[in-house]
DNA sequence: TTGTACGCGTTATCAA
DNA sequence: TTGATAACGCGTACAA
């Protein structure tokens, strides 16, 4: 592969020269930049980021830390952090820590030798001292870890507090919520708080489920629903924090017999792609995943600037009412 | 951020030192083995890898290039590739080209200037030419660009005998078919050719519909569904060529209250994790998509080594019978 | 067992 | 308008 001497040597120029064409720094004449530009393309030259990162201190290299991209919510999301990352040229490094602390210390190690320039946190199984002693700039995803990281998340108490008054004002009285494990300190918790209050405020005696969640695990997800649907058969109502988790929620119907909208109704939480594909097409809590990853991006950008920038980002949720209330 | 420097002034050693003692090269004393891990420790020290991938000339990056990791897909596929790649010392650097060539070419463009190790290509919208030129370790998944670059994909012939066979055997007797845009050389294009096969062994007059497949447009799909209804309502069999067309098939089914499996079958492609997902759960091909990721780093891995390895794998399919047949 | 000095490919500084 | 040189952080040949 090429190097700026092999370009400078052919176009018999010396490497600083190069380098300023290159960098449309200083002046040159038309006639040198042309025939550099020329010789460039004639030894198809690519200039390497790696020396140039290691000299400007910046690698324009984001990390993504997600629990796992098979996940549709984290698909989508590292597809939208992706494709604004590119637009403002930095590139994505994505990693996927299956929600295991051990991995994901490593991977944040990793991204630190790496020197990239910041890291977007999806996952969040570590002590919060631990990423207060990063020293990079960072941002999370749906967690709040203290006043100095920035945090990006949707409001997820207005999202648990419009699924559930939904099922409410369609008349359900026997109403569930499936939820994450609730130890972890994500602020998707709050779905389930929102979820309780508006049991209390209509006097419901509210059915909550946590699951482990500690792998999008969907057998368990399947054996959680029957379980539900035995102990509860009385449901006329489900708030799952998850598409996914919705979604089997609806085969679990299926295999009751219980008919949807009318014996049971179902909202989901995302909005993913996928609630759209079952059928009957899911009713759920929309997160602006786009503006998430681009609010994420952005947050990384302006630290590493120094710009002024908020430290929280709470978006707003939409119901998207379909086929299943 | 400290350096090696940084470290060996501490410690009271030289540069050379605290290299070996991080490299496990050479002779050194436990006294002092022990002091530069000490310091070490004090100071946080990362080693930077931009500056070892500079001297080594290798980065230990992967560039992974696809549509679009929001396609199940896709996603499973980047999830595999991640965690094999990360498994032997490698790291994922994720580019969605949106089958756009200027994309995709931008893109492979950046991965050489990153100097990354080789480039996984799940994206085929260049010419072979543009590949061959490439002079970088690289695999393609599904697409066979010429001799000498190797390739991956399972048995499309296969997995489209399978489907159609299945459906012919269930006793349908109109078949449709909807696959992608056959104009591109994607190998996937022999399920098709299969699919014509089983049909006119069977005598049946096969109904093809190919979509456009260049962006992954889920409203082009509902619209496909709904006028191959409605110009073909005596279908009694469906071969749809990804699980998330299967998907949209089962969802205008309960539209146009055709039964499935009574009044009509469809058969998925993929068995990514939302054939399961959906109701009825999808009888499907499946696509060995983590062994597609591991064979995929594993012949990039073996290209930078100069190891033997095939030019072409070809994996195995296998139908997996669920609820719609 | 440890240290000195050079080179990896670039860019910035200074000089011509 | 152009060129020589130092430095970025690290690993290795060679010397001690």
């Amino acid at each position: 592969m090429a190097t700026i001497h092999d370009v400078a040597k052919m176009a018999k120029v010396s490497v600083t020269t190069v380098s300023r064409v290159l960098n449309n720094r200083g002046y040159i004449s038309e006639t040198t930049r042309n025939k550099v530009f020329q010789t460039m393309k004639e030894l198809n030259y690519q200039p390497n980021e790696l020396a140039r990162s290691l000299l400007r201190k910046q690698s324009n290299v984001i990390g993504l830390i997600i629990p796992n991209v098979a996940h549709p919510f984290f698909a989508e999301l590292a597809s939208h952090v992706e494709r604004y990352a590119y637009e403002n040229g930095y590139k994505i490094m994505l990693c996927n820590s299956h929600l295991d602390p051990v991995k994901e210390k490593e991977y944040i190690d990793m991204l630190k030798r790496n020197r990239v320039d910041g890291i977007i946190m999806g996952s969040h199984t570590l002590e919060v001292k631990e990423y207060k002693e990063l020293h990079s700039p960072i941002v999370t995803i749906d967690r709040q870890i203290s006043e100095e990281i920035p945090f990006i998340s949707s409001d997820n108490y207005e999202g648990g507090r419009l699924a559930a008054q939904l099922l409410v004002d369609k008349g359900c009285r026997k109403i569930a919520h499936i939820c994450g494990n609730l130890e972890l300190q994500l602020l998707a918790n709050q779905r389930t708080a929102a979820f309780r209050d508006v049991m209390a405020e209509n006097e419901i005696e509210p059915i909550i489920i946590q699951t482990d969640m500690n792998v999008f695990d969907e057998q368990q997800y399947e054996q959680i629903m029957s379980r539900l649907f035995a102990e509860h058969p009385e449901i006329d109502g489900l708030f799952a924090t998850s598409d996914i988790i919705a979604s089997f929620a609806v085969k679990e119907c299926r295999k009751a017999d219980k008919h949807i909208p009318e014996q049971i109704k179902i909202v989901g939480y995302d909005d993913v792609s996928a609630a759209n594909w079952i059928t009957p097409s899911l009713t759920t809590i929309r997160q602006p995943i786009a503006e998430i990853g681009r609010v994420a991006v952005d947050s990384i950008i302006r630290q590493m600037n120094n710009e002024p920038l908020e430290h929280r980002y709470v978006l707003e949720v939409e119901l998207v009412e379909r086929l299943t209330t």
